[in-house]
DNA sequence: AACACCCTCAACCGCAACGCC
DNA sequence: CGGCGTTGCGGTTGAGGGTGT
């Protein structure tokens, strides 16, 4: 766009000149910016960066309030839920970021699309293969987010273990394939990490009616169970959409993922005991035998060199902490 | 201790869409 | 209707910190 040349090539000058700055931004220019964000409100970024005194291109002004200086911005790691919500609504939209976005309240754009290509596309590196391959897409939805739900569990069972002591009953978490998944009790999706009134809790993974809400939730109207077939063909499911889960009837992917984790923990733990006293990686291919994978669609391709143990560890080692100690 | 390599994430870039005049 | 400014999105880069040798 030739317009867009001519602006960005005398910005170039301006900066060139010194009227702009760029790089990182100093604590100045952040309390210039919040200050005038807050009386002035958002929007109109270009004139904001001239009237808050910024040498900034309103571009990176806003930039910077969007992924850094609003104060509804959610820090730290992102939580299994998130992780979890990540994956399904990445294989549904693809990489529309700030679609994804929408529904991580907290999250920006761009810190999930770094989410994505850090961690995701790592582990699609090391399974030697392309991150919208079936293979990949298989080894997600069979494995990775089933080890999500698994620790989200083990996370709020232990949340539910501490609040039993006050509440009578509450340690009594039910199996995964019933209760987990059909929301019998709020309190067990809250994260320890989560503020107590994050959305994830109830609204997104059950409520007491015994809906799958992370698929029914109004929040998300592309996946809800009574609309994920009927909506109109709008670009969501365009280019940019990736069809590997098409057009699942509402829970069913979820569902599966629950039933699926089962299977996984069961080879996880067989792979524990396998390894012995070795520690060593867990290496798929050294432990799963192509016969037990083609379900998985992961027979097929080199996975020797996949460290399994690193998807979910991938920010702590809670999880595999707490299958170690049971 | 020093160096190299790797990883993360804030920031930038190019482009397209939108809205106003 | 076209020009122009603004906004938003997705892809990419590079600084800085961490880790391995």
């Amino acid at each position: 766009m030739d317009m867009a040349h001519e602006r960005d090539a005398s910005s170039e000058e301006e900066v060139m000149a010194g009227e702009l700055r760029r790089g990182p931004w100093t604590v100045e220019e952040d309390l210039l910016l919040v200050n005038y964000v807050a009386s002035h409100g958002e929007g109109r970024w270009n004139s904001l960066a001239r009237s808050a005194g910024l040498k900034r291109t309103g571009k990176s002004c806003r930039l910077r309030w969007l992924n850094y200086l609003r104060p509804d911005l959610r820090r730290g790691n992102i939580t299994p839920q998130e992780q979890l919500l990540i994956l399904e609504l990445h294989s549904r939209w693809g990489n529309r970021w700030s679609k994804i976005a929408q529904h991580l309240p907290g999250r920006t754009d761009n810190e999930i699309k770094n989410y994505w290509r850090t961690r995701v596309q790592k582990h699609a590196k090391q399974l030697k293969c392309d991150v919208n391959s079936q293979q990949f897409k298989d080894v997600m939805r069979y494995l990775w987010m089933p080890r999500l739900v698994e620790r989200i569990q083990a996370a709020a069972a232990g949340a539910a273990g501490a609040a039993g002591q006050v509440q009578a009953g509450a340690a009594d978490t039910p199996p995964l394939s019933s209760s987990w998944q059909h929301g019998a009790d709020d309190g067990l999706y809250a994260s320890p990490e989560l503020p107590a009134d994050a959305c994830w809790s109830a609204e997104y993974y059950g409520t007491a009616a015994g809906d799958h809400q992370l698929l029914n939730n109004p929040a998300v109207p592309e996946l809800s169970s009574t609309t994920a077939g009927s909506s109109s063909p709008s670009s969501d499911s365009g280019a940019g959409a990736q069809p590997w889960l098409a057009p699942v009837g509402g829970a069913e992917w979820f569902t599966t993922a629950c039933d699926a984790s089962s299977a996984a923990v069961a080879m996880h733990d067989a792979v524990l005991a396998g390894q012995q006293q070795q520690q060593q990686p867990c290496l798929l291919g050294e432990t799963w035998t192509s016969s037990e994978l083609p379900e998985l669609g992961v027979a097929d391709f080199e996975i020797g060199s996949f460290d399994v143990e690193s998807i979910w560890s991938m920010d702590d080692n809670l999880w595999y902490t707490q299958r170690q100690g049971v």
